[in-house]
RNA sequence: GCCGGUGUGGCGAAAUGGCAGACGCACAGGACUUAAAAUCCUGGGACCGUAAAAAGUCGUGUCGGUUCGAGUCCGACCACCGGCACCA
């Protein structure tokens, strides 16, 4: 005989599965996160309206609580589902969400969906599903998936990249980039109006027309250009760089190669500098702003004209060491330098050629792996040097790039590591310019700065200077010269914003053609926007390698001969501005109000106060803490971002570029889009390797979810390390917090009543979560609530003063929460809160006050767990909710009494040659000849003292005593 | 190669320059139970001791330094993770 219905693994803690589905219903019933905009009515039932007594107002921008902005990355929906990846980052900013919200500040927490993109579109492809419709399918799994985890999101705000009144916007944003040039004068974006013509390009005529546009559309953010591209042949696709991986397709590790196409571009390098800049501004963390920096890649250097020898043109250099002129033994073009074929002398044509051949066979990827042995060619050229008038050979190798600086470089093989791997593959001469300041180090190699020396020619000198001096002399002298400028260079690159793509926003731009037959592009009027994409069966790409939208006839080509453009743009597009959109998700008539924009992105200041508490006036003076101004906690942009590092570059700068651009137009008012930006590390599979389908390692939330709850899962999240680091999961570790909150249940419930509400379940039939109809929900949370209204307050909860000890246990937990929170470092502050109901567990009387202020603290970390006792405290204890009128959700955060804190005595270590000996008690005030008389005293010290004088007495108050002896 | 990050018990981790290992997992012992699960209590870095303790010694990747005192600060190195990579 066995018995067949034992539950897997044991008990249930407590009935999660009741509670979690009930407020989460409640919290969507009641609209219970919602934020509002200036100029909303505020309902008057709302616990916000109750918090901050607004009920029935329509406020503006100052009468509104002070905003705080906290954002994730929203996700794309993919048909796999959540990972545990996704909520880590999610259910931090929730914890913080409702910390604020708590404090006082009015929260924007919003969520959507980056739902354009590649997926979907092969699924299409290989199923003829249309890629809508697998996006709203992933959708509703996601959604269902994140409001299971009980977040605190605004979900009237939710925004989907692939919503027609979405996607509207980013293509009115696209024409904002297209009608708008860099004015290189006053350092920002204008409109494409302001641009000037040169003068020979003024007058009437069709021929002047065509060159007037030619030259305004090569001055536009957006422009087109042809560009290599990666082609897939298997995918019958291009690429985007980040999906090429070792030089094969990401998607089927099939060959990709590099095919020149015409490409729309956007300008972001105008803005390298300011990007670069304005990281000076921003709290972001430090190895990502030099992820950014790196990308950016600013480097500070001179042009320098070298005339060529027997010929009338010249070319022009990048250096970083205009000082190592002196030293330049040989000139590199790259392969590709349109100069070369001008330069080359009939012998060395053959080789020159052949040479070349062989570099455009290989791919930037392959070029770059073979960088062990050098390669290169001599032309038969020479230039001359414009110091000394030397002639130097000009030699062609694949290790200068074209698309870098001028694509041509002076070598100077004795400073530059290359330039010397180079010149002693080919023997060249080597020439010393710049002495080490270590005489015992080689100068054959040495790239740091020196001295200079052997840098004399007849006009020049700058021997015996030492580098920078010797940069800015001959700089200056090359300027005045005309032979060359002091100039700045950048490693980024325009940023290649077409796809040849299905699902994506078409270019709202049509082609034409001019009477002298020149074809030219033109934008479409904002009125036709949206720009919906044609509907298709079929989403490959032709056989040509157009795009797929090139399929639909009928939508590319217009009744009067136009075409539509059948490129559509990346997916950073709708990506690069959601957090904008967030701000006023439903406003048809604009991308986002100017009100809304300016009070939740902080530039327009509110006047009403936080009434929480500020840690650093708590800690001096516990009286004043409750009323701070507004004005000074309101931050320039989003108040925190949270997401992945995979975003450290591409959409982190492609948002700060288009915002940048927007701000230049006057429509957002902050420069920067994200103040304070905070990265998590990524959760590894419980083998310690990154999760992955093939590895078998993936944890699914549902899974855990099932078992354990949302609460307990949102606190393991939290409880496994600093959100910043990488860690391995560990189910087991979930048990913990599980059990932590079996103890929290515990402590609160009356276990007979619970006995009784156990028996009344199984004899009760509810379906559990995810039952469908709205009748099913409406039998499901009757039933719960009846069920759960069974389950009675222990009767050690009693409206009772706390005792000191259980005020200080309280106070001391409130603190270290408190300062957590701040700090964002949620595993010390779960520690915390398990401290405290470690030892609230040995309390006989458990005071409603003292419980209550527990339940703000564990709010944040678990929501419904907290939620459903709050409310047992307010039916069985109504007196003392007189204070919280508006629920647990806006209740106010506790503030902590460092008087309560505080001893008689303290333990302190006594040391003796800075090795621990003894712990004494001792008065908190005794002065330090009483603490040293105290730790002298000390059998287990005293025979350390024995036979030796004490040479020094190191006291430090409140904190220990070492005794040096000798 | 360059830039950034991280190295602490069997494991995840914690420690304003001041008692290393809070909190949790796993483990062991005990209580409760007919039994198990759950729960509650207790233990625990290593070495050396001891009947058991106590005492003692060592211990935060390695080596050195500053300091009365270093996981923490400084210098050199090693390993792992992430990013970039012929950027002139």
């Amino acid at each position: 005989m066995f018995t067949r219905n034992v539950m897997p693994s044991g008990r249930r803690q407590y009935p999660f599965h009741l509670i979690e589905p009930k407020w989460q219903q409640s919290w969507d019933f009641q609209q219970t996160f919602r934020a509002f905009n200036p100029g909303d009515e505020i309902p008057h039932g709302h616990p916000f309206a109750q918090r901050h007594e607004l009920g029935g107002w329509k406020l503006s921008t100052s009468e509104l609580p002070p905003k705080y902005y906290i954002l994730d990355m929203f996700p794309y929906p993919s048909g796999a589902g959540l990972h545990v990846g996704h909520p880590e980052g999610y259910t931090a900013t929730d914890i913080l969400a409702r910390y604020k919200r708590a404090q006082g500040f009015h929260v924007l927490h919003p969520m959507g969906w980056d739902a354009f993109g590649l997926p979907a579109e092969q699924y299409a492809i290989k199923t003829g599903q249309h890629p809508r419709q697998t996006t709203e399918s992933n959708i509703a799994n996601f959604k269902r998936q994140i409001k299971s985890l009980g977040f605190s999101y605004d979900w009237t705000r939710e925004v989907n990249t692939t919503d027609p009144n979405y996607f509207k916007w980013t293509q009115w944003i696209f024409l904002k980039l297209y009608n708008s040039w860099f004015n290189p004068a006053t350092n920002k974006a204008e409109p494409i109006e302001t641009v000037a013509y040169p003068p020979e390009l003024s007058g009437r005529g069709a021929e002047l027309e065509s060159a007037r546009r030619t030259h305004r559309d090569s001055q536009r953010l957006a422009y087109v250009t042809d560009a290599p591209v990666w082609w897939c042949e298997q995918l019958g696709t291009v690429l985007a760089n980040e999906e090429v991986i070792d030089g094969k397709s990401e998607v089927g590790g099939f060959p990709v190669i590099r095919k020149p196409m015409r490409q729309w571009m956007l300008r972001i390098t105008a803005y390298a500098e300011r990007l670069l800049k304005d990281l000076d501004t921003i709290d972001w963390n430090h190895s990502l702003k030099e992820m950014q920096r790196n990308w950016i890649g600013r480097s500070e250097g001179a042009e320098v004209q070298f005339q060529i020898s027997n010929f009338k043109f010249q070319f022009t250099v990048f250096t970083t060491r205009p000082d190592t002129l002196f030293g330049a033994t040989y000139m590199v073009l790259a392969p590709e330098h349109e100069l070369v074929e001008q330069i080359i002398t009939s012998e060395q044509r053959a080789a020159v050629q052949a040479y070349k051949a062989e570099v455009a066979r290989k791919s930037d990827l392959e070029r770059t792996e073979l960088a062990k042995e050098k390669t290169g060619v001599f032309t038969g050229g020479y230039a001359v040097n414009p110091v000394n008038g030397e002639k130097i050979p000009i030699w062609i190798a694949d290790y200068v790039l074209v698309s870098y600086g001028t694509g041509a470089i002076m070598a100077v093989p004795a400073h530059d590591t290359r330039d010397f791997e180079f010149a002693t593959k080919f023997n060249l001469p080597v020439v010393q310019v710049v002495q080490p300041p270590d005489p015992n180090i080689d100068w054959r190699g040495f790239v740091d700065d020196g001295t200079s020396v052997n840098s004399t020619g007849p006009e020049i000198s700058i021997t015996g200077l030492p580098t920078a001096a010797a940069k800015e002399k001959i700089g200056a002298w090359l300027e005045s010269k005309g032979l060359g400028r002091r100039t700045v260079n950048y490693k980024l690159r325009d940023w290649l914003f077409s796809r040849q793509r299905y699902w994506g926003e078409p270019f709202p731009i049509v082609w034409k053609r001019d009477a002298n037959g020149n074809v030219f592009h033109e934008a479409l009027p904002e009125s036709a926007l949206p720009l919906l994409p044609p509907s298709l069966t079929d989403f490959k790409p032709t056989v040509t390698g157009e795009p797929p939208l090139a399929r639909a006839e009928v939508w590319v080509n217009l009744p009067d001969g136009l075409q539509r453009e059948t490129n559509t743009m990346p997916q950073w597009a709708g990506s690069c501005w959601y957090y904008l959109r967030y701000l006023d998700a439903q406003n048809t008539s604009a991308f986002v109000g100017k009100e809304a924009e300016q009070y939740w992105m902080g530039t327009a200041s509110s006047k009403l106060q936080v009434e929480s508490c500020r840690l650093d006036a708590a800690a001096t003076n516990p009286a004043t803490c409750n009323l701070q101004p507004a004005t000074k906690s309101t931050t320039p942009g989003v108040d925190l971002y949270v997401g992945g590092t995979e975003h450290a570059v591409l959409h982190l700068l492609y948002a700060r570029f288009w915002h940048k651009v927007l701000f230049d137009l006057e429509c957002v008012s902050t420069p920067e889009p994200f103040f304070k930006l905070v990265n998590q590390g990524l959760i590894l599979g419980e083998d310690g390797q990154k999760m992955s389908k093939s590895r078998g390692n993936v944890v699914n939330p549902d899974d855990i979810l099932k078992e354990y709850g949302a609460d307990a899962f949102r606190l393991y999240e939290m409880f496994l390390g600093p959100l910043e680091m990488v860690k391995p999961w560990n189910t087991k570790g979930v048990e913990g917090v599980y059990r932590f909150l079996g103890r929290v249940w515990r402590l609160f419930v009356d276990e007979q009543s619970e006995t009784a509400f156990e028996q009344a379940e199984t004899t009760t039939d509810i379906c559990s979560r995810g039952c469908g109809s709205a009748a099913d929900s409406r039998a499901f949370t009757s039933a719960t609530t009846r069920l759960l209204k069974l389950i009675k307050l222990s009767s050690a909860i009693e409206d009772k003063q706390p005792t000191p000890a259980q005020l200080k246990a309280l106070h001391a937990c409130i603190k270290k929460v408190t300062e957590d929170m701040e700090g964002m470092r949620f595993n010390t502050a779960i520690s915390a809160m398990m401290v405290f109901i470690n030892e609230a567990m040995t309390w006989e009387t458990k005071p409603v006050t003292v419980l209550r202020d527990f339940l703000i603290l564990l709010q944040p970390f678990a929501p419904h767990i907290a939620e459903e006792l709050w409310e047992k405290m307010n039916i069985q204890h109504p007196t003392s909710n007189i204070q919280h009128p508006a629920g647990l959700a806006y209740a106010p955060w506790p503030t902590f009494d460092p008087a309560l804190l505080v001893e008689d005595t303290l333990e302190i270590p006594v040391q003796v040659n800075g090795k621990l000996r003894d712990v004494i008690r001792i008065r908190l005030d005794a002065s330090p000849a009483e603490i040293e008389a105290a730790a002298r005293a000390s059998e287990k010290v005293k025979p350390f003292l024995d036979g030796k004088t004490v040479k020094k007495v190191i006291v430090v108050p409140k904190k220990l005593v070492n005794l040096v002896v000798g």
